[in-house]
RNA sequence: GCGGCUGUAGCUCAGUGGAUAGAGCAUCUGUCUUCGGAACAGAGGGUCGGGGGUUCGAAUCCCUCCAGCCGUACCA
């Protein structure tokens, strides 16, 4: 059975059974046709498809393309999806019948949100893996973009079909974590009246002095040592500890949850990944020792240098943990698609990484590291570098709080990940058209007080036959919503999120258009509700089709879908 | 220097091989005594950063130049 899923793929099996029926009838000379020529018109007045078959046979068939175009139509078996196809030049356009476009409303309703499911990612397990910053500090406003884009990806490949994790790679060991006890420490001494100066390259910020006294308060002077001694190293891991817990707190009030939190230092204990990685890559001849430290020898492998991955102190680079992880990633578990969700500072690392996991064994086309550029916050036209309240860098708890999650979430989607963004705190909060949010959410709750309403006048969706849903407007809403499937498959092919919230706001334009359509011809038998009872039956239907669409994409994007405002 | 991302309407951005390059906002003109006006219809507005090339066809692919941002650690 064709559905919306399936309708262009079986367009261009139409397609192709047309020319093999010229080719029989000798209107054709037997060229080789490529497949898949069939897209969507920009101009939907071209029709709901279009096949550009004949432009690329013009030369191999020896004909100009319009006539062989028109050679192709004629054998166009008659089909009940589509209406006969039409030229225009040499496109061959393809409308969906009504009847067809009727059917998926009922489609939609007997499937409920899974009516866009579909299964490119049948069988195959996917991770997802974003946001993994630093334990050391808060998350800030970046985080959060990438926080949008993983875990509405991650929903997306479900939606295609994937199972799915949604990873956090916890950085608990390194450097870095040593920066962050040396720091905490201070602060910690500070509050016992010692003079520990913050480290010059630690971490300044004031929520360190923060994370101290809360360990003051559970464990006193427990960790303090004498003065001139090192940070004890159960309070660095202390301190971890609690800033995964905020981080933690702050991904669930923005809506992200986490199958799994996987820790670095665990890469390093019992059968340990480090361990198998390095004796792979010795084994395989990329280690060299030079001036006391390992390097792996990443140019042999295309790489424009060579790159340390234990340090002439005997201690691994993240480097070598990132290895590890990824071969933890694709051999351990197997995965059979990786995305990675990094800020664009981390672009360096791109292609070392892919090296490394295809010379540990991994498939480095499997992995997808995804890339997403900074955020500028705006109030209106002026740049906001610093939070008022703390003097310090805006933490995505503040971005929750002043602009609510839906609306975060909704902009960090709006924008390609690869384009630098400008996030406008003032448009974000402005409960008006010119803000997207409101305006898809809106029509949400408009489609869901229309069923009230219908309701309160015993009136429901049951027995309404879609086949009296036969007004332009009616069908142009119903069009819309058949595209969610299409939009699954670009997203989950291509991992660009962007596409859901664009269509969400073409989905909500075009409910808009429909009910408005009704008001302006000033005729109430064009209302949904009408004293026509199976009319009004019909019209339901295709509104509680409308809502779960449109409940659907936000629903994918992480946004909530309100019933009333 | 080398490498990556970006450059499209006044603004913020979609569109990555197909038809007259689109959307939202902004501006202007209208609609409806509103099943929720947080609505709808229409108009104006473009050297797709410049130049060259490939192709039946280029915003899209290739080369080159320009501009902005980011990277180029025994940091992550």
């Amino acid at each position: 059975m064709v559905d919306a899923r399936s309708v262009r793929p079986h367009i261009d099996a139409l397609i192709e059974d047309a020319v093999r029926a010229a080719v029989a009838a000798g209107e054709l000379p037997d060229v080789a046709a490529p497949g898949a020529t069939v897209e969507r018109p920009k101009d939907s007045t071209n029709g709901d498809f279009a096949s550009t078959l004949a432009m690329r046979l013009g030369r191999a068939a020896m004909r100009p393309a319009p006539e062989i175009a028109a050679v192709i139509a004629r054998h166009v078996a008659s089909d009940p999806a589509v209406d006969p196809p039409t030229i225009s030049g040499a496109f061959i356009n393809f409308r969906l019948s009504d009847r067809f476009v009727q059917s998926e409303v009922e489609r939609c309703i007997a499937e409920g949100a899974a009516f866009a499911d579909i299964t490119v990612g049948a069988g195959k397990r996917a991770q997802v893996e974003f946001v993994s910053a630093n334990p050391t500090g808060p998350l800030h406003v970046g985080n959060g973009r990438g926080a949008a884009i993983g875990d509405a990806l991650a929903s997306a490949l479900q939606a295609a079909g994937y199972a799915v994790e949604r990873e956090y790679y916890v950085n608990d060991a390194g450097t870095q974590t040593d920066t962050f006890g040396e720091t905490l420490y201070a602060r910690y001494q500070q509050l016992f009246g010692r003079e520990a100066p913050v480290p010059a390259d630690g971490y300044p910020g004031q929520y360190m002095a923060g994370l101290a006294e809360e360990i003051k308060q559970e464990a006193g002077d427990r960790f303090l040592r004498d003065e001139g001694e090192p940070c004890p190293p159960a309070l660095a891991q202390l301190g971890i500890e609690l800033m995964v817990r905020h981080i933690r707190r702050t991904l669930d009030a923005f809506g992200v949850h986490y199958d799994r939190w996987f820790s670095e230092r665990s890469l390093y204990e019992g059968e340990s990944g480090f361990d198998t990685v390095m004796g792979l890559l010795r084994e395989k001849g990329y280690l060299a020792e030079r001036e006391g430290a390992t390097w792996f020898t990443s140019s042999d492998l295309g790489e424009g240098k060579d790159n340390v991955v234990i340090r002439s102190d005997g201690r691994p680079t993240y480097y070598a943990s990132d290895i590890a992880y990824h071969y933890d990633k694709f051999i351990r578990r197997g995965f059979d698609l990786v995305i990675d969700v990094w800020g664009a500072d981390h672009h360096g690392h791109v292609s070392r990484v892919k090296t490394a996991t295809g010379a540990v064994g991994g498939d480095g086309d499997a992995l997808h590291i995804l890339l997403y550029q900074l955020v500028t916050l705006k109030r209106g036209s002026e740049v906001v570098k610093l939070s008022k309240r703390s003097g310090e860098i805006i933490t995505l708890d503040e971005l929750i709080e002043e602009v609510g999650r839906d609306a975060a979430r909704f902009f960090f989607l709006l924008r390609s990940p690869g384009s630098q963004m400008d996030f406008d705190l003032d448009l974000a909060v402005k409960q008006s058209s010119e803000n997207p949010v409101f305006y898809v959410q809106y029509a949400h709750a408009r489609l869901a007080s229309i069923l009230d309403r219908a309701k309160e006048q015993g009136l429901t969706p049951d027995g309404g036959d879609v086949a009296l849903l036969t007004q332009p407007h009616e069908l142009a809403l119903i069009r819309e919503m058949m595209r969610l499937p299409e939009i699954i498959e670009t997203v989950a092919n291509t991992f660009e999120p962007q596409h859901l919230p664009h269509y969400a706001m073409a989905l909500a334009t075009a409910f808009h258009t429909f009910n408005d359509a009704f008001k302006q011809q000033d005729d109430s038998s064009l209302k949904v509700i009408t004293d026509n009872a199976e009319l009004s039956r019909a019209r339901l239907r295709l509104v509680l089709a409308a809502k779960i669409a449109l409940a659907r994409v936000l629903d994918v994007m992480g946004v909530d879908a309100p019933e009333r405002m």
